[in-house]
RNA sequence: GCCCAGAUAGCUCAGUUGGUAGAGCAGCGGACUGAAAAUCCGCGUGUCGCUGGUUCGAUUCCGGCUCUGGGCA
């Protein structure tokens, strides 16, 4: 029996996660440690639609505005950076509450997924990305037949960033990723937790995400992408792959019209909400909530309490 | 009121010399282990407006009706 309580709390984009959140923290003496892959990002504020100081109500977050836009960011840091965030909050006494919609954060540290400690190997991939423009894909795919097989028939011709990263593994650790990978798989958590995944009805999540775009163009996103160019922020930046950030940059060098970009915007997030749910569906032992069976918040909370307690969380 | 055009997938439309239909977009499903708001893969989801007639067989041809555009008054 471990006595390392976890609680998560993520679902699609949109759905209420933030404000379920904080009501929870506060009724459970928690810290909340923010698993979002944009909202690491300083000056990132509304197309992250990342909290306001003011919204927190006192809950200390953890992973926000951590680093600079212009840097770069990936599981492996998010993971180290959660880790010690976890162990500080325990000093503490308190319960640390992960609340985000990146699925690929979460289970890197619920499950203790481990990573490779070399970090030098931005030269291999640059290499690697280099030759995959002059000699094309399928001679990177080719190329994985020899090293490792079952990557040469499970990563499709056509996934570049896949190929590229199992070539760049086996350089650096002389073994073929998929073996990692199916070694990592088996691992169980080694936390007590409680894994809430929020949900609503399709249409009406839809419908919430198009709003919430329409907020942000209200609330001047255009100028805030405007301001990180102004910084030195550049396209093919990570941080400028966020949804909301890469439509508007495009937008900027093309003759469509700035409601356009906004349109694709909602577009692109409505499909990054459906790619986070068929993520949620194959985790194990997650607990649905779905919003609409509920009459509102606090019986959610009231749900989510009870479910902590018979998991002695709490 | 009359004339013309149209009515086919959620939307915009194509098509069937009569044998129950297909594109784009939207949508749905899946993969994922150091870019993950990334990247990649798969899938037509249909009372062919309604109703009679001709026909072995009608979404297609003919009649009537309804609706939507446009035109004339």
């Amino acid at each position: 029996m471990n006595n390392k309580p976890l609680i998560i709390i993520t679902g699609p984009t949109a759905v209420g996660k933030t404000s379920l959140s904080i009501r929870l923290a506060s009724l459970t003496g928690g810290e909340i440690i923010s698993a979002d892959s944009m909202q690491v990002y300083k000056h990132m504020n509304i197309g992250t639609a990342k909290i306001k100081p003011e919204e927190m109500n006192g809950i200390p977050h953890h992973m926000i505005d951590i680093i600079e836009p212009t840097q770069e960011f990936n599981v492996y840091l998010f993971k180290k950076m959660c880790n010690d965030c976890i162990e500080e909050i325990y000093e503490r006494g308190k319960l640390p509450i992960i609340v985000g919609g990146t699925g690929f954060y979460i289970q890197a540290v619920l499950k203790d997924v481990s990573f490779h400690e070399e970090e030098e190997n931005q030269e291999i991939r640059k290499r690697l990305e280099e030759e995959a423009v002059k000699y094309g894909n399928k001679a990177l795919h080719d190329r994985l037949k020899e090293v490792d097989l079952i990557s040469y028939e499970t990563i499709h011709e056509n996934n570049i960033k896949r190929i590229i990263r199992a070539l760049e593994f086996y350089e650096i650790t002389g073994k073929p990723i998929s073996k990692h990978n199916t070694e990592e798989k088996q691992r169980e958590s080694s936390y007590n937790y409680a894994y809430f995944v929020l949900n609503k009805d399709r249409k009406t999540l839809y419908e919430d995400i198009n709003k919430r775009v329409d907020i942000m163009k209200d609330n001047g996103l255009t100028d805030e992408i405007k301001a990180l160019i102004d910084m030195g922020v550049k396209s093919n930046m990570t941080s400028m792959q966020g949804i909301g950030y890469r439509e508007l940059i495009d937008n900027l060098s093309s003759n469509e019209s700035i409601e356009e970009a906004y349109e694709k915007i909602k577009l692109d997030t409505r499909r990054f909400a459906k790619r986070q749910l068929t993520w949620f569906k194959h985790e194990k032992d997650v607990i649905w909530i779905d919003k609409d069976s509920f009459k509102d918040e606090d019986e959610i909370l009231d749900f989510c309490l009870n479910e902590l307690k018979s998991k002695k969380i709490l």
